[in-house]
DNA sequence: GAAAATAAGCTACCGCGGGTAGACAATGGC
DNA sequence: GCCATTGTCTACCCGCGGTAGCTTATTTTC
């Protein structure tokens, strides 16, 4: 039996072929170039392509992807990396034109469901619509990427304000989590096209202001607020049909 | 060769002899005996079991567990109703003691938060893991029925308040991504043992107060709050590695 | 009481997609 | 010109979701 089994044979290959691109013919099978073509066949054909999809679009064959590439984990991991950069540069685009406090937020937010928007696709397949197997935690390597810099930065901001800097990390992932789930749903129902602007002012309503109400007057009504809220949320979670 | 029957047959077969030999009636293989064994299997063997497995753990062949669950699709929307009823549950048993405002969102928080880590495979399987080419849409669809208490409750508490109730449906949304986004990176490291308590508490004060600062005095420290936030957001994307 | 009718279940199979191995072509070195 | 190296393609494997048709056990009817 064959005892010699010449494995990391994929490390080895994906690790040389970036090396030897250069040496052979380069050929078009450019790492960015096929990372350029798997993204063009996700807006094209929605976030679950095939590899062999992805691959016909870029003009080569799964092996080529694979050796390139990688994994398909590695890909969903690669994309998710531009698409990060490319969120972060709206971010700092919608901020370039000064901002401060309540509306610098409600840019960035707005900044990030737009480039979510225009990406939908990409931005399912990099969430998991594409992993197969491990969805999830594609969701959660996003998202730990996409939380780093809030989290820093509200625990920096915590620290200097004198506050305990320890909610920062869960708060970055919530506020992800809004993000992402909010943008599941806008762009959930093709009919609902509420004005981004729009979205953007209501949840930054929500992660600036909370669900308090504005005066400590109205604690009272504060009480009956969430009251409502908690009746219903007891009461029956048979809600319509999604489908 | 004779027609050897090359087995998993030991595992399925013992398993069936012990629950399907006394089927006396047909009627044996009740549904919510299968949704039971699902659960049991998904706990055992993760959120990607394969239906063969779950079968097998039901004492049943696939075919079986198709006709009568369904799909897979079917499956997972059987176990979304049941964990939304259990989440439910465990909401209106943390509330059961009396509830005021902030306390009342806490509680709930946290008993949510607790139902999901203890349910963590099956909120996963439920959640897209389980799902396969469809990860997004379940998840939405699993948030559409966990949301729609809250944002009726939302929107008839701002509604009675004289509020614009139009930002109940983002903001149920939103704290659903909240809880689910929080809960994934919570039970996402198991060696993160955070207090549930704290969490809940940490996860309240946002949803709550919101990152404004707590005084109005404070308003130029809050400027500087976020600007450290944004200074971060804008600056390098490229965190440490998930693996 | 026996045999057909019937209903449930099981084995065996299909299609498809991710991932890989080994043959094949093209390029650079000697 | 020939060989080694290297990148690429064809053909394949494997595992999983989903299904078809035979088998078996229960029920019904004379």
């Amino acid at each position: 039996m064959p005892t010699v089994k010449p494995v990391q044979r994929s490390a080895a290959a994906v690790a040389r072929a970036s090396a030897a691109r250069r040496r052979g013919r380069p050929r078009l099978a450019d790492r960015e170039r096929l990372l350029d073509a798997a993204e063009r066949a996700i807006r094209r054909g929605g976030p679950r392509v095939s590899l062999e999809r992805i691959a016909a679009t870029a003009g080569v064959t799964k092996p080529v992807l694979f050796s390139h590439v990688g994994d398909r984990r590695a890909l969903v991991h690669a994309l998710s990396d531009r698409l990060l950069t490319r969120i972060e540069r709206a971010a700092r685009a919608a901020l370039a034109s000064g901002s401060e406090g309540r509306a610098a937020l409600e840019r960035m937010v707005a900044a990030q469901l737009a480039t979510i928007a225009g990406d939908r696709h990409v931005y399912a397949f990099v969430n998991g619509a594409g992993a197969g197997d491990t969805s999830l935690e594609s969701t959660l390597a996003f998202a730990r990427r996409a939380a780093a810099p809030l989290i820093a930065g509200i625990a920096d901001a915590r620290r200097r304000a004198g506050a305990d800097p320890s909610p920062a990390e869960p708060w970055g992932f919530a506020i992800i989590g809004v993000l992402h789930m909010v943008g599941l749903w806008w762009l959930g129902d093709p009919k609902r096209e509420l004005d981004p602007a729009r979205l953007a002012a209501q949840l930054t309503e929500l992660l600036w202001s909370g669900l308090a109400p504005r005066a400590e007057s109205l604690e009272q009504r504060a009480v009956t607020r969430l009251a409502g809220g908690v009746a219903v949320v007891t009461g029956a979670s048979r809600g319509g049909e999604t489908r």
